[in-house]
Order: C-alpha cells, then sequence, then structure tokens
RNA sequence: GCCCUGGUGGUGGAACUGGUAGACACGCAGGACUUAAAAUCCUGUUCGCCGCAACGCGAGUGCGGGUUCAAUUCCCGCCUGGGGCACCA
C-alpha cells in the first residue's frame, strides 16, 4: 500500500468541509485561543510560495491549540480595497469589484489546496458594502469624539461642548493649535460655522490642509513610491507639493498611550523599538530668537528688528552658546517676511529645487544644499548675531521647522556649517577635534558663559529655566510622528459618511449607513487633485465628501468583526468581544510595523475609551514572519548574438559580464542552477527558439541572484505546482521546515524530496508497500517509549515557542530512530499521529482513521510528556584540558564534583595531556561538561 | 541619511540560559537490490596536515580586537546582505 498523498488530501479536504470541522462557536467551556494571520491583499499575481509561510505556521498553532482543548478562533478574509486593482480598472477599463472577487477566489482555491484550518463562515471582505457600513460607523464614531488630556481618553465631543459652553477651553487647550483660547461668553458668541470650525481642531477624525505629491500632467496624487527622483514613475512628468484638504486622524494624542500600550504586549523588542522610534518622543524646549533684518544694502549696519520671532525646536538647549546658524524648512512661513532683497533670487531658486524632491530623499542623500535668507537672529544670551539659512535637511512637519545649528555637536549641523564655511564656535574643548562633530553630554562646557565649567547634561535645565523667566522659551515634548492622513483621492475605498454644508463637515446619521461606493464611468482622478467621486454629478450635488479612505481604514479592525461577522446591529457584540477578547496570536510581516500596527492599536484604544470593546490593545502576542526571497536565475547572451554561454566559462574568466546581456529566465525550468534547454526555446512564444549554447559538459549552467519574489523577474514559485508534485503535507513541513519562520530567506525548492521522503517512511511505519497493513498492538519496549516520549517533549516546547524548524527535524529523528527499531506498535504510533497532526494534518486523519479510530483526530487528546521514560542516569562528559576536549569519560549522573574529579584525574588521556603538570583549577557543570585548568 | 535585522560546511539550517560547533535535511561520492530505471537501504562528506588505514595534530561560526577556565553566544570597532521610512498593502 503507497503513499497516495493526492487521494488522502482530496479526501480529508472534502470530509472536512462537508462535516464543517473548523466551524467555531462564540459559546464554549474550553478555554480560548484566538490565532490571527494578517489578512492579504488579493493582488492578481495570486499566491506565491512567500504568502503561505506564516499561515502555516498559524495553522500549526491553531491546531495545536485545539489539540490542547482550547476554542480555537482562526479566521480568514481579504484587505479588499486599494490602489492595484483602481490601476487595473483605469488600464482595463474592469470595475474593482470584479477584478478583486476574481482574485479573491484564486486565493481561496489556493489556501483551500494547502489545507488550512480557516473557519471560512467568518469570512470577511473589506469592500464589501456590509463590512465598510461599519468602517464608515467607528469613523463617525472617532469624529464625534475628541481626546480628552486630563482623562487621557477619547470622550463623545458632547462633553467638549458643555465644557466649552461653561469655561471657555480653559480645560481642553486645543491640540491643533495651542494658542486658541476663549471664554465662555466667547463660545457663545461665535457662529455655528466658527464652532464647527473650533471643533473640527479637537476631533479624533479632523479635516485640515495638507501637502500631497502632486502631478499636473497625470491630474492625479501620486503616492511616495509612485515618485522617482521627483517625477511620475509612469511617464516621467514632474511632481510637486500641493496642498489639499484633507481628513485625518488624530494619532498624535495617543502618542503616550501607544508607547506606554507597548509593555503590556508581546512584540518583539525590534517592533517595540521601531514603534517607539516612530513615536520618537523627545523632551526639549521651543526658543524665541529675535530677527533682525538688514536695513539698505550691503555693508550698512543698521538693523530692523521683525515683530515676530524665530521659534526652533531643539532638544539641547545647553548648547545655545554654540549656535553658529539657524536654519528653517524650505516651506517655513517666515521665509517671505525675512528674504532680503539681495537673497530673493537664490532663495526663489533654491525652494523651486526644493519642491521637486520626495521627503525621503531630503533626508537620504548626503548632498548638502541650502541658501542663506538675509536675516539674522539673536542669541538672547549675549545678543551674537546668528545668519538663518535654509536647508531641506530641516523638516517643515517636525517641531517647529526650525532648528539652531551647532556645528560642534550635531553631525548633520557639522557637515553644513563646513560646506559652507561658517565658523564653527567649540563650546566643548577637547570634546571636539575639528573634523567631527561630537554629540555629547558629558562635556563640560566652554565659551558659554554663565554656563562654563557646568556639565551639558546639568546645563540643560538651567537655561531651560532661564528661557522661562526671560518668558522667550519653554520646555517643550515633541514627537516625530505626525497626525495620520486619513483620506485619498482615489476611487476604490471606502466613501467619509460626511456632507458639506456650507463649509461645514456634517456626519450622515448611522441610519443612512453605509453610504455606498457609487458606480462611475471613469476611474481618472476628478478635477483639481480631487477623486474620482467628484466626477459624479448627482455625488457633487448632494455635497458629499469625495475623498475616499485609505487602505488601512478597513484593516484597522478587522479581528473585531471576525468575531461576529454577520451581526446587522453592531460592529460586534460587546458579549462577543468580551469572549474573545485579544488577538492571543497575531502572526504577519514587520513591513506593517509602523502603519497598520500603530493603527490598529489607536483605533482598538479609541472604540475602548467610547466603550465599545473591553480591551485597548488588539494583539496580546506579535509573531513576525520572515519575508521569502526569490532566488533568480540568469541566462547570458553574447552581446549582438543567439548565443547563450554557461555561467561556467564566464566564471572562469573565458567570457567577461561586459561581453554578454544577461537575461532573467523562468526559476521553474531551472533545475538548481541547470537550465531546462528545450524549455527555453520554447519559452516566451519562441523569443528564443534559434538559441545556442556554449557550455561545459553539456550542462548550462544559470546565474543566481537574491531578490524580492515578483511575477516580472520570473522567480516567482507557485504553491500549486508544489502541492500538486509533493502534496500539501510535504508543502506544509517543507516551508517550515526551510528555517526559522521569523527569519528573512530566498526561497529554494530542491530541499523538499527530503521531507517527501519522512512522510513515505513515516507511512512506512503503519504500512508494508507489498503486504499492506504493518502495525500492531504488542506492547513497546523501554527504548521505544523513550524515543516517544522525547519526541512528545521536543515537539510540545518547539511548537510552544514556534520553533518550527526544529519540530519538523525531531519528527524526522523520531521516524528514523523507529525505523531502526522496527517499531510499529500502536501504543508509539498513535501519539505520534496526533503530535504530528498540526504540521501534516491530511496524513494523520488517514492514520488515524487507519488505527481504528472514528472521528477526526482533531478531536483527539494531545499526549503528555512522562519524564519517567526519559530518565538517564549516566552521561557521556566531555572533559576539556584548557577548554579544548580531550575525551568523553562516561560517568553516572548523581556523581559529586568531588567524585568527578577522581574519576576524570584518574583517566588516561587526561594524565597524558596533563602532561605530569599541577591542577590549577577544576570546572565541573553537572549534565553538561568538565573542563580541567593546568 | 535614519531606524530595524541577518552573516555558521558545497546548500538550507542546528546548538533554547556562555559549556562537545555543524543536529536534521539537500547535494555530492561510493556501495547494495534491479536486465535496467524508479523507489528503498547502507557508508562517507567543515577545511588543512601526516598517513595504507586506524589514530592523531592544527585551524575554524563575516573581519579586527577585548572579557572569560570556556565565546556562534557577552562587549568595542569595521565590512556586508535584507526590510522599513508616513498616499503600495
Amino acid at each position: 500500500m503507497e503513499y497516495d498523498f493526492r487521494k488522502i488530501e482530496k479526501t480529508w479536504q472534502q470530509n472536512w468541509k462537508d462535516k464543517n470541522v473548523y466551524a467555531v462557536s462564540n459559546t464554549s467551556n474550553k478555554p480560548k485561543c484566538y490565532v490571527l494571520d494578517m489578512f492579504p491583499y488579493p493582488s492578481g499575481a495570486g499566491l506565491h510560495v512567500g504568502h503561505p509561510l506564516g499561515y502555516i505556521a498559524s495553522d500549526i498553532y491553531s491546531r495545536f491549540k485545539r489539540l490542547k482543548g482550547f476554542n480555537v478562533l482562526h479566521p480568514m478574509g481579504y484587505d479588499a480595497f486599494g490602489l492595484p486593482a483602481e490601476q487595473y480598472a483605469i488600464e482595463h477599463g474592469v470595475h474593482p469589484a470584479t477584478s478583486t472577487a476574481k482574485n479573491i477566489d484564486t486565493f481561496r482555491q489556493q489556501l483551500d489546496n494547502i489545507g488550512f484550518c480557516y473557519d471560512w463562515s467568518r469570512e470577511v471582505r473589506t469592500c464589501e458594502p456590509g463590512y465598510y457600513r461599519w468602517t464608515q460607523w467607528i469613523f463617525l464614531q472617532l469624529f464625534e469624539s475628541f481626546f480628552n488630556r486630563k482623562t487621557q481618553k477619547a470622550e463623545p465631543i458632547a462633553v467638549l461642548i458643555k465644557s466649552f459652553e461653561q469655561e471657555g477651553n480653559a480645560i481642553h487647550p486645543c491640540p491643533a493649535n495651542s494658542s486658541l483660547s476663549f471664554s465662555a461668553a466667547g463660545w457663545a458668541a461665535a457662529t455655528e460655522k466658527e464652532k464647527q470650525e473650533i471643533l473640527m481642531q479637537y476631533r479624533l477624525a479632523f479635516c485640515g490642509y495638507g501637502e500631497v505629491n502632486w502631478c499636473e500632467a497625470l491630474g492625479t496624487v501620486l503616492a511616495n513610491d509612485e515618485v522617482v527622483n521627483g517625477v511620475s514613475e509612469r511617464g516621467g512628468y514632474p511632481v510637486v507639493k500641493k496642498k489639499l484638504r484633507q481628513w485625518y486622524l488624530r494619532i498624535t494624542e495617543y502618542a503616550d498611550r501607544l508607547l506606554e500600550g507597548l509593555e503590556t504586549i508581546e512584540f518583539s523588542d525590534a517592533m517595540k523599538e521601531m514603534q517607539t522610534n516612530w513615536i520618537g518622543k523627545s523632551y526639549g524646549a521651543e526658543i524665541d530668537f529675535e530677527i533682525l533684518l538688514p536695513q539698505g544694502g550691503e555693508g550698512n549696519h543698521a538693523f530692523t528688528k521683525l515683530p515676530s520671532p524665530l521659534r526652533v525646536y531643539t532638544t539641547r538647549p545647553d548648547t545655545i552658546f554654540g549656535v553658529d546658524f539657524m536654519v528653517i524648512a524650505p516651506e517655513h512661513d517666515l521665509i517671505e517676511q525675512i528674504t532680503t532683497e539681495e537673497q530673493k533670487t537664490a532663495v526663489g531658486e533654491y525652494i523651486t529645487y526644493v519642491k521637486s524632491r520626495s521627503d525621503r530623499e531630503r533626508q537620504a542623500e548626503k548632498r548638502i544644499s541650502g541658501c542663506f535668507t538675509g536675516a539674522f537672529a539673536v542669541n538672547p544670551f549675549n545678543g551674537k548675531k546668528i545668519p538663518i539659512w535654509i536647508s531641506e535637511y530641516v523638516l517643515a512637519g517636525y517641531g517647529t521647522g526650525a532648528i539652531m545649528g551647532v556645528p560642534c555637536g550635531d553631525e548633520r549641523d557639522h557637515r553644513f556649517a563646513k560646506h559652507f564655511h561658517i565658523p564653527i564656535t567649540n563650546i566643548i574643548g577637547a570634546h571636539y577635534d575639528g573634523t567631527d562633530a561630537n554629540p555629547t553630554k558629558e562635556a563640560l562646557l566652554e565659551n558659554s558663559e554663565f554656563l562654563n565649567g557646568i556639565r551639558m547634561r546639568d546645563a540643560i535645565d538651567i537655561v531651560n529655566t532661564r528661557l522661562e523667566e526671560m518668558g522667550i522659551g519653554k520646555k517643550k515634548v515633541n514627537y516625530k510622528m505626525r497626525d495620520a492622513a486619513f483620506s485619498r483621492q482615489r476611487y476604490w475605498g471606502e466613501p467619509f459618511p460626511i456632507q458639506w454644508k456650507n463649509g461645514v463637515a456634517e456626519p450622515l446619521s448611522e441610519t443612512e449607513l453605509p453610504l455606498l461606493l457609487p458606480e462611475v464611468e471613469s476611474y481618472r482622478p476628478g478635477p483639481e487633485g480631487e477623486g474620482p467621486l467628484a466626477n459624479i454629478p448627482e455625488w457633487v450635488a448632494r455635497e458629499l465628501e469625495t475623498n475616499t479612505m485609505p487602505g488601512y481604514a478597513g484593516s484597522s479592525w478587522y479581528f473585531l468583526r471576525y468575531m461576529d461577522p454577520h451581526n446587522t446591529t453592531a460592529f460586534c457584540d460587546r458579549k462577543v468581544s468580551d469572549y474573545w477578547n485579544q488577538v492571543d496570536l497575531y502572526i504577519g510581516g514587520t513591513e506593517h510595523a509602523v502603519g497598520h500596527l500603530l493603527y490598529s492599536r489607536m483605533w482598538t484604544k479609541a472604540l475602548f475609551d467610547l466603550g465599545h470593546i473591553g480591551f485597548d490593545e488588539p494583539f496580546r502576542k506579535l509573531l513576525n514572519q520572515g519575508m521569502i526571497q526569490g532566488s533568480s536565475r540568469f541566462v547570458y547572451r553574447l552581446k549582438g548574438t543567439e548565443i547563450f554561454v554557461s555561467y561556467e566559462l564566464i566564471e572562469k574568466g573565458k567570457y567577461t559580464m561586459d561581453q554578454v546581456d544577461p537575461i532573467r529566465v523562468d526559476v521553474n525550468f531551472v533545475d538548481g542552477v541547470e537550465l531546462d534547454k528545450a524549455h527555453f526555446v520554447k519559452w516566451r512564444n519562441g523569443e528564443y527558439a534559434n538559441a545556442k549554447f556554449e557550455m561545459e559538459a553539456d550542462r548550462y549552467i544559470c546565474g543566481v541572484e537574491v531578490e524580492k519574489m515578483s511575477k516580472s523577474k520570473f522567480n516567482t514559485v507557485n504553491p500549486d505546482d508544489l502541492v500538486e508534485k509533493f502534496g500539501a503535507d510535504t508543502f506544509r513541513m517543507y516551508e517550515m521546515f526551510l528555517g526559522p519562520v521569523d527569519q528573512s530567506k530566498p526561497w529554494d525548492t530542491k530541499g523538499i524530496e527530503g521531507v517527501h521522503r519522512f512522510l513515505k517512511k513515516l507511512w512506512r511505519l503503519f504500512f508494508d508497500e507489498v503486504k499492506g497493513k504493518r502495525w500492531e498492538t504488542e506492547a513497546p519496549t523501554a527504548a521505544e517509549w523513550k524515543v516517544l516520549h522525547r519526541t512528545i517533549k521536543k515537539i510540545e516546547e518547539d511548537t510552544d515557542r514556534f520553533s518550527f524548524n526544529t519540530a519538523v527535524s525531531a519528527f524526522m529523528i523520531c521516524v528514523n530512530e523507529l525505523a531502526d527499531l522496527k517499531c510499529y506498535k500502536r501504543d508509539i504510533l498513535q501519539p505520534l499521529i496526533i503530535l504530528l497532526t498540526p504540521y501534516a494534518p491530511h496524513i494523520c486523519e488517514e492514520l488515524w482513521m487507519a488505527l481504528g479510530n472514528e472521528g477526526t483526530v482533531l478531536d483527539a487528546e494531545y499526549p503528555k510528556y512522562e519524564e519517567k521514560y526519559t530518565v538517564e542516569s549516566s552521561k557521556e562528559y566531555p572533559v576539556s584540558i584548557n577548554g579544548k576536549v580531550r575525551t568523553n569519560i562516561n560517568i553516572a549522573l548523581d556523581a559529586t564534583a568531588e567524585q568527578v574529579q577522581e574519576i576524570a584525574l584518574a583517566n588516561e588521556l587526561v594524565q597524558k595531556w596533563m602532561e605530569g603538570k599541577t591542577l590549577k583549577k577544576f570546572i565541573f557543570v553537572k549534565g553538561k561538561m568538565i573542563n580541567l585548568v593546568i
């Protein structure tokens, strides 16, 4: 009887479906466990072998927990709104809903092939009205709330209005504008429109103006990655910054809670650090500097003082005597006022240059650029005049958009000063060597008047106090994080449930939800940078918002919908969310570190504050799967010919890389590095039909390069093909066997045979290929029990700590040992089958049935590890002399250190290595090793 | 540029808390079975040196230094692959 995996897998997948074995109930007396995958965006390319890595891990863990007696929620769905479907619609005229539904069908088929245990009755699709109705509803909750800094939580906007009516905004300072101040009378006197404008500055979801990448030629707003070197990726048209009305989420109000929350959840330290850096909390001070404008032409020493000061943000007020220049962002409001006649042209040119550059480019390049404004700031302590420059390395969005340049203490300031020949004041003496800035806080200050001799760390507070006394500065906590842009000028997203009446945003009532995404004639952008919805007369006539929500709207709360997916009266019943509570294990890639994972944490906190759910962190534990990279294969065509030379010939120097054109070939017809030439000449409709090959030993060897897995690089491997060839169980185990689940690695199919052989070998413990049934009911020997229980311990520990690759290897060791022992005993094999079920569910169901059991193996009881079967009485100790292992001695485990020393010193080989020298130190680690120092 | 992460045989990787480096698997080499192939099984496989072999010796976890009886593991400096950086999801 052979291992017929195709038949077995088909049978059991059908059986699971017919018997509905993966349906999960919202009520159970078992403990609950919620295991979640980051849901996929259903792209047209379908799944490649990288996608299932995390899904297989979560599937194993779900089945493992189920066997251990948990009620496991393990759902799947689709993040179905997004740009690619819209691009496809623009190019092919296919409605995004149509192409998305088609892509989802493909995904589903591919997922089913691998045998996952999802409860598909709970599937969600973010683009369906039944789902986005609640996305819109949650948006309205955010719109109708503000963040009360006193209570540190979201509260209804009605609370705020009441407070305004009673005492103005005295107890609720405006988060958007700290200088806004009004009394109860002032509030009462305001018009309705003015009131709404004030409230907008408090709302958690609010409308404001922000810069976008605007491409005039395409008439559309572009994403950062659609902009390359200041021009559009498609077409190469110029892109400039443009201010547009935008929706935002006031996530900055949650900055502290998002930081504190990290202490209560299990994310990797790296992930926590990334989020912490993204939030970027810094303690510093805002300092106002007077501005002087030179009068008349050059050489004139008269100055006019400007009424408004230059406000800078610094984390290092202690370095104030080291300020040699000021730098303001190219978007800074003061530029027009402070630029002198002489500098006008230069400043104008510089700003035009900067407008063409993305934030990324501005930060990434080492190139130093800048322009003097002609104006000066005044050091408040010694009256020194400090030139004010403009440079792109200062970003308008952070702090005040202006910094004080301290070249001896900051690397970027230092390069700037050197480049523009600005004299450098050294305030840290020997700590500054004249060639590199030194950001120390430990130096004793010099050239700093009243601060001389004071340690920098201590000077910070002294300066802050002085500045406060003088009324020109105050301590300020800053965050790098900005409010999250929440609108897109696109079609394929959730419409905002907002109407604009006389310039005031009015929410639709709950009964008007969902506000359906309308059909459009064209998916092209609307006028003036508006989205395609602005092209629909009826939409515009109803004064509905023409922006749509971004991709992360639907994904910020989907984990809640899985709990109660068909509820039509609430996004999720409170009783149900109380039962399932937090996601116990969340698996996905690190690429979502600062986007999705921060937004969903914020939404959860807001929903918690408003009393809709009972927990304020969505994911109790996060596991990041590594990225599976592609391993591309190249052939090399001699320039201007049809001759392809084998990579060996280039390696051996017969040809150089300059003589050939490297061409990517599909990895699916390259075996290892050897090209299937017959397949190659038929590839791409015979484009290479006339190919001639020059090679050694009749083998054409391809070159290899590791890059992202992508269709355009011909390096994708489709899981379907591997499942067809080796079976889903082999595929699942091989993906796990590749390496640690959290590590990135290039895909390589060549080891899959080993895993397949393992399953065949397992099968042969139960069935002889000729004689049939082999398993028997005889009682196992001590050696056999030992093999089983060692495996139980190892598998349980490894699965618990997500070390799936070592678990697979432990299964192999177990089966190898049982085969060597010729052990076909049911008492050993049956528990082994249960252990293996999470990893290879199909074959285990089949063997479970073969052993005479009823029902699914998932309802079996997980084997219990018993120590009595694995205890050892002695150990083969490695004995080192001066740290080098020289021999092994078998010693009883309960021997004392004295006994061990005696035995070791008596050993012949040890004697030889001692060379008669005396023992200086004897190190004995029980159960591990012995080391003799001589 | 900034932030994060990795680097161990021909290959993927193992070594969980500083304690025998290379488990398990691929590949390769040799052998058994077979008319042959597939499948299966057995043996060997980090590198260098001596040697018929056994045994043995030395080096070795990206590079250079340090701490320690002992370092793949901890510390400092460097090289290098990958991911992220706010409108891709």
